[in-house]
DNA sequence: TGTCGTTATATAAATAAAAGCATATCGATT
DNA sequence: AATCGATATGCTTTTATTTATATAACGACA
């Protein structure tokens, strides 16, 4: 029978064999820097901690090839943000796969036979 | 530039309106009372303790429609714990979308451009 | 050169998750 | 009816993760 209420989800990464390296939440934090130009701005409006953010980001700027964020302090504004060509890519790339993973969900996920 | 280092990786699962229903993890807990006939003992072979296993099977016999494992305490052994028709159908089900899932990641993996 | 707001970083506090412990319950077998 | 080992479940303790707090460094600009 055909339970309606059973479906297929799941989530993809970019990874190295250190361990993960680019989700769903790092790419929305990359995107909100490059929207905004401050990774303070970009942790608050995913109400994450700096801390927390800033963590993500170095760690990405570590075990990229290149960073993917070039930040700045002090001067205009007291600091900044940007994304790197780099970074740039991997957004593009991500998202690429994961809108091709969203349609295996879709065409799997009613074909769950329970 | 293809950077070999970098690879695409993921999970899936079922889920109900209320959450995660089953995945790897409650796959292969499954697996080891089948092959067991014992939920302690599929415990201890993941090095899980009694209680998370117990949970799990708890949680997954009052979200899916119907039970998938049927324990019985007392008599011969001490108890048992069986796998049900729910159970077997949800386990084969899992398996097939995750090969499914294994080939989606091992050809796009390679496609990575950054 | 003093101000400002952000980046950068350590350390402490608070939450959340997991593990461990204790104990009751059960039923075939002896 | 006493035993046994596994299931069932509450409660405590430990561990891990996350968040909060504090503070220094920085450079454009007034």
């Amino acid at each position: 029978m055909l339970d309606k209420t059973l479906s297929l989800n799941g989530k993809i990464w970019f990874e190295t064999p250190d361990g993960k390296l680019l989700g769903h939440g790092r790419v929305e934090l990359l995107e909100r820097i490059q929207q905004s130009g401050s990774l303070r701005q970009a942790a608050l409006q995913m109400k994450m901690s700096y801390r927390q953010a800033w963590d993500m980001i170095n760690y990405m700027n570590e075990h990229f090839g290149a960073p993917v964020v070039i930040s700045h302090r002090g001067g205009k504004g007291g600091g900044s943000a940007e994304l790197t060509e780099k970074g740039l890519k991997a957004i593009e790339q991500f998202k690429l796969f994961q809108q091709k993973f969203q349609e295996f969900l879709k065409t799997n996920s009613p074909l769950i036979q329970i």
